[in-house]
DNA sequence: TATCCGTCAATTGGATACAATTTGCTTGAT
DNA sequence: ATCAAGCAAATTGTATCCAATTGACGGATA
């Protein structure tokens, strides 16, 4: 009696998973026969999963041209975290009125996990910060503030990965464990801060660093001169 | 050089409006032949756009059982509020700081449209003053904001439509107006609470009525009794 | 008569086949 | 040598086909 999900899941659930730990690349390609031919199913399978993650900000598909993995420009990393700290501050509000009981458990066991890994700076560490968050905004109940957290997170991790050159999360890390006791102290002010002061220091640290791989973006500036 | 959507596109698009205007009420099946046929092309079409609808959450859909239009619990309704408040809490703060040029023609000209309408309570009334809301998150100029805003816009429409007998959008546009203003005038504060009362009232309207119809939702509950 | 079980129609889940469109390369002319 | 036109390969867009699952109807049984 398990099995109770779909093809189609099982293929976004992975393909997002190798997107956010980088094994695919950012701007890499997805045919549809190339990766249904991988997973062993078909292309509509493939499809329906490339429309979910187009969904999500993390697949771009150009018509009769295919999908392929986002690469998010600076403007929209900026727009990207403007709303991530809007809906991080909310379920800060939510939470500091409003906990779970289980809910400091489930946070420092994750805490936990985090600090297992410190100063592994691979792409696990990437997943385990963002999923730290996607946590926080489970334990507010809110199911659509949840799910719309998860999707900032993801393709802030998917900004990391294209911007930032070391993610160093112990910082983070230590910040995480700051949040989670503002927020028992019903400090909602600090755990603000705090929070925003975590999500600026990712971004700015993003921001300083541009890009320096990532040829076909590159290049494509230069075309776009060059089409004038 | 027109046509450059797609089919799916197409569909889906008018497929979501039928869905806000009411033409497709909650809870109505939406099998995917009957769908195909009536739109005059093929399952795998209509299949796309239910998988986007249900990303949207307009949508929901059974396993082996097919596609129905979302019938959004009380529950549900008070998390789309919940969030919506906060995204739009956020517009309000950006469009104050940074509103474009022909921003507050392009608002009083909208509200212009919905005062055109003013009187008659039909899909029409309810689809403008959401559109009101979206037009001001498009004012910001992010994009990832304006789209979440939208969504969360297209829910409200369909909880709406579910829950309000009569929309009575008169008030609505007034405090449109009043939001306007308090944007000009720079002050965040006045926006946000007529915004938070724009928004609470229409949650609380919706509250005090239930749901006297939609027989399936109520039977669905007493099924959910019997299976345990 | 109420409950249980088996068969069947209906509908979706998934795969394959065909058509349309784009891209890149070859070929030829200037 | 460069550029344009056209052809071929690859890839997506769409339709059709088979299989699996679900819900319903009806008969059998206690």
């Amino acid at each position: 009696m398990s099995e109770k999900t779909t093809l189609t899941d099982a293929v976004h659930t992975l393909l997002r998973r190798a997107i956010i730990e980088q094994a695919l690349k950012p701007g890499m390609r997805l045919p549809e026969d190339t990766v249904g031919d991988q997973f062993g199913v078909s292309r509509t399978i493939v499809r329906h999963a490339l429309v979910r993650l187009e969904n999500e900000g993390l697949v771009v598909t150009r018509r009769n041209r295919g999908a392929f993995v986002a690469e998010p420009t600076l403007e929209e990393a900026k727009q990207i975290f403007e709303v991530r700290r809007a809906l991080e501050a909310e379920v800060i509000r939510i939470l500091a009125e409003r906990m779970p009981e289980s809910g400091y458990d489930q946070l420092r066991a994750h805490v936990r996990s985090e600090e297992s890994v410190r100063g592994k700076d691979g792409p696990v560490s990437i997943r385990l910060a963002g999923e730290f968050h996607t946590l926080l905004a489970e334990l507010t109940g809110n199911a659509v503030l949840a799910r719309y957290v998860s999707e900032v997170v993801l393709r802030c991790s998917l900004i990391m990965a294209m911007y930032a050159k070391s993610h160093s999360s112990d910082c983070a890390v230590d910040e995480h464990l700051q949040i989670i006791d503002a927020i028992r102290d019903g400090d909602v002010a600090r755990a603000r801060d705090i929070m925003d002061h975590h999500l600026g220091a990712v971004a700015d640290r993003a921001e300083l660093e541009e890009k320096p791989d990532s040829v076909s973006t590159i290049l494509s500036r230069y075309g776009k001169e060059l089409a004038s």
